[in-house]
DNA sequence: CGTGTGTTTGAGATTTCTCAATTTTAGTGG
DNA sequence: CCACTAAAATTGAGAAATCTCAAACACACG
């Protein structure tokens, strides 16, 4: 069973030894399943575990004083959730299964013991967290700078993206496990608008859908309606992970 | 010279080892001097530095294909600038000085021979950056569900508790170096509606200005109306930098 | 089959934006 | 020190995007 952890958010650019492949699959504990809807960790605890996502969708969300929520993230499988909250007394983020989900609870102290054990892996999650975070000022200024046409035709694209690296393959059609309200809470929208913005993607024949079930139709139109910047990964990381590093 | 560098943003929660502190100072080339409004690094670039301000105020900002502007930070001494883009092969953001400022610029290399020679050095980085994600997403809340009163009156508290962090006193009066347009591109607003908004903070007793000095009147109230979360910076980081670290 | 959650649609209200003009401030050269 | 100019701030008026409220509808689930 463990040899199909989704890893590959950890060998984005760096290629990882295989010990430490293995140190990471029993950092965790062993799976734990998630009903939809299930909260797994509630922001304002004391943050002790993260979380590796094997199955499922789950959404890290931040509730604002008028109660308004903020999703920051719809989690896919391979992410490493929770660790922002790492550098905090109390957990800043609340974690909510989208679907039934399957995640391994994660001691800090196994990841920090990784973290210092192995450059590789400390390198890794540098860069994989700066990942998160240009993806976080990329939808900062798609919330704070552009209409909400363009703020859902990226979401697609970004899923359509993700959903393709986890699988191989190019993804043009999916599975969309989530309500129009939390569409909304994730891109400053509310739903009713989303699901306007939505019937728009169709008359103009950019998107189809039915059900959940969401078919990218125009790539192409869609991208560039959604005015998002290409993010391609470093490739030459021998300044962070090179030879002196492996002495 | 260099004993005078602005450290604080390195020992936050992990105190570090007198020989990191030697080695960061030691990590960064002689200061060079900007002027107001000179780019220092530009989108797109291959990213084989980063920074570390020493004096002066310097934005990161991405554009998005229509010309829009988001800025993701306006960066205050002590920063380390453009950090996010070493996960990528063309830089993300763009740094400009908004006044006149003094870096020091760091080769990757530099920085990455450091990250792996100190678990120290590499463990208050983790947690550095965990903490900008963090603000980003607290930002991006702001952005995505709070009116521009709330947006105005969050950047202003929270740059009142940076500089206070960076003097080492409380701070309730600063020169805000910036224009309402810049302010605008950071909130996600226009030039126009921020003035509006400052007059209301004016009128309604929150806030004086004079030229771009900023004083905070009604700090209390201040926060109620910013609806800002309260972050508080782990204390123990034993799991992270623990005895076994140390080894 | 009910019941409840989620979607869809309409109509009017609000916030924020756009455009344009005016005033103030800051910077520059003489 | 002054005059001149460009940048920034300010204000007004109308337009646009998005929101709110409310009702109808569809579908999944027990």
């Amino acid at each position: 069973m463990l040899h199909t952890l989704p890893l590959h958010r950890f060998n984005e650019s760096i290629v990882l030894p295989a010990a430490d492949i293995e140190r990471i699959q029993t950092m965790g504990e062993p799976p734990m399943r998630l009903a939809r809807h299930a909260v797994l960790r509630r922001e304002g605890e004391s943050p002790r575990y993260i979380y590796l996502l094997l199955d499922g969708w789950v959404a890290s969300s931040v509730l604002l004083p008028g109660g308004d929520r903020q999703i920051t993230k719809f989690h896919l499988p391979g992410d490493l959730l929770g660790t922002p909250s790492m550098c905090l007394e109390r957990t800043a983020d609340t974690l909510t299964a989208l679907t039934a989900a399957s995640v391994s609870r994660v001691p800090l102290a196994a990841f920090g013991d990784l973290f210092q054990r192995s450059p590789h892996f400390a390198a890794a999650m540098l860069l994989s967290i700066q990942r998160e975070r240009v993806a976080l000022m990329d939808r900062l200024a798609a919330v704070g700078r552009t209409p909400a046409l363009a703020r859902v035709a990226a979401l697609l694209l970004d899923l359509a993206e993700r959903l393709g690296a986890l699988g191989g393959g190019e993804v043009s059609e999916f599975e969309l496990p989530v309500t129009q309200e939390q569409i909304g809470d994730h891109l400053g929208l509310t739903a009713v608008h989303v699901n306007r913005i939505f019937r728009q993607l169709v008359e103009t024949g950019l998107v189809a859908r039915h059900r959940q079930r969401v078919t990218l139709l125009d790539r192409a139109r869609l991208k560039s309606v959604s005015g998002r910047q290409e993010r391609v990964p470093v490739q030459d990381v021998s300044w962070l992970v090179g030879a002196r590093a492996e002495a």
